[in-house]
DNA sequence: TTCCGGTGATAATTCGCATTAGCATCTTGA
DNA sequence: TCAAGATGCTAATGCGAATTATCACCGGAA
């Protein structure tokens, strides 16, 4: 001790001037030198205890945060994170020991769950468990969701991508290309962001006046062709690839016979070297303002909801219809 | 409640069955029941109060966590503390808001510094601050640096590779193909690693009779030429790409007319498509056992140092000595 | 001299848990 | 019947800080 109290201690460190509370300038500067010298440093333990904040963010993905893939899907958002993190002067706690039990699925809430160690967390994960989602809510637990979630029985803060603009976007400028048959290849369920892929691409086709049908992921290329369709727009990435193999078995040309627009979806890994036609869903941005909206929900409170435009890939795999 | 008290639950959530404390099975029924019911979960802030421990396991790098460059020199070693903190079910602290000043270097024990919330840390970086790790050492913080270190005034836990035996082991190799002239392009020095590297390859070409000299890492081909040396050891990855593209301007011929190998520094991110001949530093190994260990000082104290072996990478950059 | 307002610091309390000592109640043996 | 030992649970205390309520002191006004 420098000769005082751990109340004055406690003062000098935080408010460094109140209207209630004074403190001798004098005595300030012997408590700021004795700090100085022994590098005393408050027990964030004891200080989230008493007061309940300790600037940590929890961060839980569903799956392992550090991945083996290097291009993997969640780097981009995970760099934005830590980025707007260290500007705001917040740790990141990251869940790793989530997982329940060898094998099984993470989950927020297991026996031993952390998350309350915490001042609020971010949600990371392609689907997220609606269980969890609506226990976060219903415990109060501040958090934001990156990525647009609606099923939790109430209202979910998240950061998401704005899907359908984009996919209306594709379709609009494929409309104007002169394709008039276009098709939709993918589940169009299993998560908010294929629902809303789906959703943009039926508004964009009503919208432009054109013909625009769904089919499943699997879907050969025969069905397309034989429904005469010109323009193909692929839910996940691997099944793009996949279609542009086997046109190019069939001796289709890319675009001049069928033009593929990717949406972005990545669930499995694939190598490919064609730039597709498509939009660049604004990762890193998404983690940006997960943190910074986190940070206003600790704030204030409130349920923030947010999406962010993509930006569109113009590629070369989009050409006008043939025949035209 | 479940009509027991706050000790009661306690000793039900800890310690399932002491041989001091006893608790009635129907009893333990209830509150256990209760506490499934309710979803408690104990404050771990509290808990790490209260008895010292949370199971949190601090990260610090001296730069971002999450580069921006996808195939980074960390990624790995992140990937492996990662998966054996999964293991025994710790999370992971990851100081972010270690930055000072916006544009200073981040340092450990900043006025606001939190390394204390976590049991232990884990320290990562080329270079590791001596003042940090002298004081870390003072104020007997666990951790384990990733990277052998030396300089902090006492010794310091580390696993770190085993540098030495991995150069004198390419030297011996390079011996073995008739290679009598050798040199070590490099600095030799800036932290432990490079230090290891430069004694490996003294120690390399004395214990096998050959000719051995240190350049500095912006050696000019000419030096090496006119020195008659057949076979160069690169310290830096980016230098030795540097030096494979000026011998093949100069047309030389790699390996026949020269022999290069890699010690796989990367402080520069570089392409190249050579497969050099070098070895692997056991990144992801090191995270493994920088966790264990680190687990290891929590439960038993002591100062662990730990080199692993680095696996020797054939390549194509070494061949017998011109003229054999 | 006494009362009062303004200053500057501190004692006491709180946070949620782990831990220790101790208190009832029940068994058992002599 | 009573002491000694088991058994099952709880009251009390501590961890390290933040916060609140007080307290001691000093100078000036009455």
């Amino acid at each position: 001790m420098a000769g005082v109290s751990q109340t004055t201690v406690s003062l000098v460190l935080n408010k460094r001037g109140d209207a209630e509370v004074r403190i001798a300038p004098e005595t300030r500067e012997r408590v700021l030198r004795v700090i100085k010298e022994t590098g005393y440093v408050a027990d964030p333990a004891a200080r989230r205890l008493a007061d309940g904040r300790n600037r940590i963010l929890g961060v839980f993905t569903y799956e392992a945060v550090f991945p083996t893939e290097s291009a993997d899907f969640y780097h981009p958002f995970l760099v934005g994170i830590e980025e707007r993190a260290e500007e705001i002067g917040c740790d990141l706690l990251l869940f790793t020991s989530a997982r329940a039990v060898s094998g099984a699925r993470r989950q927020i809430f297991n026996e031993e769950s952390r998350v309350r160690l915490a001042d609020g967390c971010l949600l990371l994960g392609r689907t997220v468990d609606r269980d969890d989602l609506a226990r976060l809510l219903a415990e109060g637990i501040p958090f934001v969701s990156v990525g647009r979630r609606d099923d939790a029985g109430g209202p979910v803060p998240y950061v998401g991508a704005d899907y359908p603009s984009a996919v209306r976007a594709l379709v609009e400028q494929a409309v104007a290309l002169g394709h008039r048959r276009l098709a939709y290849v993918g589940a169009g369920t299993g998560g908010e962001s294929r629902a809303d892929r789906l959703r943009g691409f039926h508004e964009g086709v009503a919208a432009n006046g054109a013909d625009g049908r769904h089919l499943p992921p699997e879907a050969p290329l025969e069905d397309l062709v034989a429904a005469g369709v010109t323009a193909v727009f692929v839910e996940e990435y691997a099944d793009c690839v996949a279609l542009a193999r086997a046109a190019g078995e069939r001796d289709m040309e890319i675009p001049r016979d069928l033009s593929i627009l990717t949406l972005g979806a990545f669930t499995r890994p694939v190598q490919a070297d064609t730039d597709f036609t498509g939009f660049r869903i604004p990762r890193r941005e998404m983690g940006h303002r997960a943190v910074h909206l986190l940070a206003e929900v600790l704030e204030t409170g409130g349920t923030p909801q947010e999406l962010l435009p993509c930006e569109l890939i113009a590629g070369s795999t989009l050409a006008p219809a043939s025949g035209m």
